[in-house]
DNA sequence: AATGAATGAGTATTCATTCAT
DNA sequence: AATGAATGAATACTCATTCAT
């Protein structure tokens, strides 16, 4: 028997994908040409057609792809129960670990938003704020238990989620800190920026 | 033929300059054209090299004169002494409003970092780290006093910075929330998450 | 759009080449613009760089391909052993007939020297001056023989190979003269100038 | 009494001609800019239109005073009566000195021809057919003579010019050999090559 | 699945020249 | 006589994309 039916079998459509990634990290979606992910990849330009769409097509889907992945681990992650200051501890350290192991990925979702047709970006916007009504839900029910003092939960968990997603443009695996420092320490700081101080 | 009558000098580069900065900020420094440009001066391309020398040096010079008036400011506010809180309080209302008031230079201060040239990147890096260690500097004053409890001073900073920072994504001066509510929600956010709780 | 039909890489190379050479001869490398390259093919201008590298890539190589076929043809004429006076006859012969056969090619190398990057500059500087070197040789050996009078025999070989050289820009082969009559004309005033007159 | 009526008294238009020569025989008429000019000349660019009327005409100017020079200096030059020989070596120790003394008007003189409009070079190639005839005549009086044999007496013109003309290549004033020793070897060629060997 | 060749639209930048001041 | 600002046309070259093979 050949290849599994279903599967797209193409180890060169996987390996577009992560040279695309890694080059729109680093460039910048407009900046990347296909010219360079084709010698990346080992192609000449015309064969990448037979693995995208388009250019644009693969930013969208790489956006698309990350962002199914990491609401599906955060539904995963949150099913368990707890008090506010656990599920906030959860979601800091999901999100942490998330964008430290997934640093490009996480990356190019923020930055390279606006380089999406408009189709494109809706169905997107759309995703994030599925994620992030995940946060402010947490806040309001903290809030509500009087764990928390959050006058407008929408804009904290902007704050929170910006100080945490920052992480991704610093976080060096091999640096000082590992990846539990930074969660501990980021955690700490969230509950603290929120905690009723009564 | 010569100069359209009522055209200025000075005032046609400060026009570029302006709608640089937009379109950049709404673009993106890759995705802006200077045909784009030229039209929104309502000038030929070919004379947009009256007044800028090229793409690059423009984006550099918007990036450049915004952090040089942006360290200035902050050197003036945090002459004032204080205590380490009200120093925090004073460095996140001045970083808030200044991020709100220019949402776009910051925006691209961040965004285009990238797009610099690697002389130009140094310099800016280098003048965004002087800024950074002010910060920095009030958090390590504040934990000495005990006002604060703060592990890592410079990623504890980074969290701070990012989180603010984040607030020239999403502010309408229009908007539902005042800029003054928005720096003493982000000043209560900061001060708790940094307070020494006994 | 794809491929006209009946069109052919290599062909469209060497179409390319040939009315580069031409456009080249007759307006000079920095007069001749793609543009006419490209309309003088019959492609778009964008499509030549599917068989250039770049302008200055292709007068190179025209230049360089020339150069080798010229020291080549040179080698090959100036193998069989002789008298100085007849190799001299040789040389002149050769080197007009080579001039008059491939006018352009010759004109190129001389007269668009100056706008080669200097890399290139140098190849082609030192594959002339090998070329020189033949000419210089054979005075020196009829000198040495007696049968010439050459006091300096680089000065005396520029001053023949200017002469010679000079037959590209006016040479007509519908013209009063023969191609084999300048040749003998040429030679016998070659002859004349360095010969001892005892 | 200010300036002289009549004398263009500008000191400005003297130096944007000297420095056009130079830039011209350096790099080329096509490749030379009016900005390198007038950055050469201590001018914004359009203050040169103070002073010429458009490149092609300073390009034309340039060579029509130098052509107009030369002419008149030959004729003073031959002028002097004296044997077919004596008259040869006369017009060869012209040429060369003039070659060698003024390289740049020469230079530009031959290769930029072909950069004049027309009608510029119409008037031109007259002035240098009339420079030309003048050899022509040597050549053909020293023929009938008897001192020379010529067969074709412009064919051996355009060769002895052209070896002639090739000195403002490569003679440099400080170099290895003095004007009067290249005068001299020229002259030798020239009368050998034509010379009448019964 | 891969490629060479082609394309139309576009890129930043430069050109010689003009003209009001 | 000099300049700053403007211009239209041009420059070499790159872009994402198409298509016959």
């Amino acid at each position: 028997m050949g290849r599994k039916a279903g599967s797209s079998g193409s180890r060169t459509a996987a390996a577009i994908r992560k040279a695309g990634l890694e080059l729109i990290f680093r460039h910048g979606y407009e900046a990347m040409t296909l010219r360079q992910l084709a010698a990346e990849v080992g192609l000449q330009q015309a064969s990448l057609y037979n693995h995208i769409q388009t250019k644009q097509d693969l930013l969208f889907e790489l956006i698309k792809t990350h962002m199914d992945a990491l609401l599906a681990a955060l539904a995963e992650v949150m099913r368990y129960s707890g008090t506010p200051t656990e599920q906030l501890r959860r979601f800091v350290d999901f999100h942490v670990t998330y964008h430290v192991e997934r640093k490009q990925e996480v990356f190019i979702s923020y930055s390279e938003l606006r380089s999406l047709s408009p189709d494109h970006y809706a169905v997107v916007i759309k995703m994030r704020e599925a994620y992030e009504q995940v946060l402010i839900k947490v806040l309001r029910d903290g809030t509500m238990a009087g764990d928390f003092t959050v006058s407008d939960p929408k804009i904290t968990a902007y704050g929170i989620l910006a100080m945490l997603s920052g992480v991704c443009t610093w976080f060096d695996p091999a640096g000082r800190l590992s990846r539990q420092a930074v969660c501990a320490l980021y955690s700490d700081m969230a509950v603290g920026a929120v905690a009723f101080r009564g």
